[in-house]
DNA sequence: AATTCCGGAGAACAGTTGTTAACTGCATGG
DNA sequence: CCATGCAGTTAACAACTGTTCTCCGGAATT
């Protein structure tokens, strides 16, 4: 099943992957809607021209950044709210997982971050979509916990969204630590924490009115 | 004490806000770091050059939008957060308030959410100051709260980041209902209160650890 | 009344942008 | 082995960008 593609389409990738990455490294600088083609082909090292085999504009490599930056993580988000442990173990294991994420990943967390309220409508449209997936998922995850029995789904919805938010908001904290003393990035864990630690005071007392 | 600035002066603070407020509607649709100086001068009718007279780059032009959209918004977070009434009656206001805001000062709203994780720093680092001001702020009024008896300044400030967090999100998601059915507009508010709400319950229980 | 100041206009600059068309060379499928 | 397909190239286009320098007219100052 696994059809090794040919030499032909293999090269095509490559380049699609070198103009993405481009694309990723010079968005570190300046956001989406001032991203020039040009820009990009010539970071790479090849025609302006070249750029239309792969992407109509770069509103479509915009969503397709999107895709590689968020696709491929609905499992650790899965993994990372499952009912396992106490509490205070599962938050302490939420935060280094950010922590580490955004070490391994700057540069997309940072083109998440500043696409998601951007000037690119189809990218804001890409990106709300995944968080919303994200959203459910924990929901649906939250919902196998014990702890959440007699909830309203829509409470638990919320509660969802709250944490996805959360996330969101820890890890572009994380990101403004990188080339700081480590102190910094240790009060950015210490606070994210005790975010965590509120909002998991708050359930457990939540009435569902 | 009011001197009323001459005639010279009050023309050129005219322009000045005449750039202002045409570089705020281009920026509906686009971010600063793609915003040309031409493309602003030509919306307000005014030659290219006449730009330096009041800004060197458009980055500072940006900057000054933030003073414009945060900088007369202090007293508004102050009395919003002090404590009186009841809690669900301080939710209420508070998200009522956020909506009103977001009604009368799209643009505002829209141009602090996408800037604030933006491409161009001096604008970043602004926003991020303003931001932490109201934080302080908010944490100076919660340690007014007789609920806030025996709390770390440390955990105090941490509630007040997320409440201003919270404002954020809560602002961005009305925007995005602006020309939407009413009851999407209503399901934010529910939301919005609700998380609230949860943190509310999460702080009432707080042990000072 | 004479002089200085200064917001804005005008023209010109080198450099950039997105998009088009017609091409070349090579992997692919018959 | 030959014909087709297609990723990437080259050249050219009109339009646009930020920035400089020189100038103008009228308010502000003396």
């Amino acid at each position: 099943m696994s059809h090794t593609l040919g030499v032909r389409q293999a090269q095509k990738q490559r380049t699609r992957q070198a103009l993405l990455d481009a694309a990723l490294e010079l968005l570190e600088e300046q956001s989406l809607s001032s991203l020039g083609l040009r820009e990009v082909t010539r970071a790479v090292g090849v025609a302006p021209t070249a750029f239309y085999r792969h992407f109509p504009s770069t509103a479509d490599l915009g969503v397709a950044l999107v895709e590689e930056a968020l696709g491929r993580l609905h499992p650790m988000i899965r993994t990372t709210v499952t009912p396992d442990g106490d509490s205070g173990e599962r938050i302490a294991r939420a935060v280094e997982l950010i922590e580490g994420h955004v070490r391994e990943y700057p540069s997309h967390v940072r083109f998440i971050a500043r696409e998601r309220h951007g000037g690119v409508q189809p990218v804001r449209a890409a990106i709300q979509e995944q968080l919303g997936r994200f959203t459910e998922e924990v929901r649906a995850e939250l919902a196998k916990d014990p702890q959440s029995a007699g909830w309203h789904d829509d409470d638990l919805l919320m509660l969802a969204g709250l944490y996805v938010d959360q996330m969101l908001i820890t890890a572009s904290q994380f990101l403004e630590t990188l080339d700081a003393p480590d102190g910094e990035r240790r009060r950015v864990a210490e606070t994210a924490t005790r975010r965590l630690r509120l909002i998991s005071v708050g359930r457990r007392h939540w009435t569902a009115a």
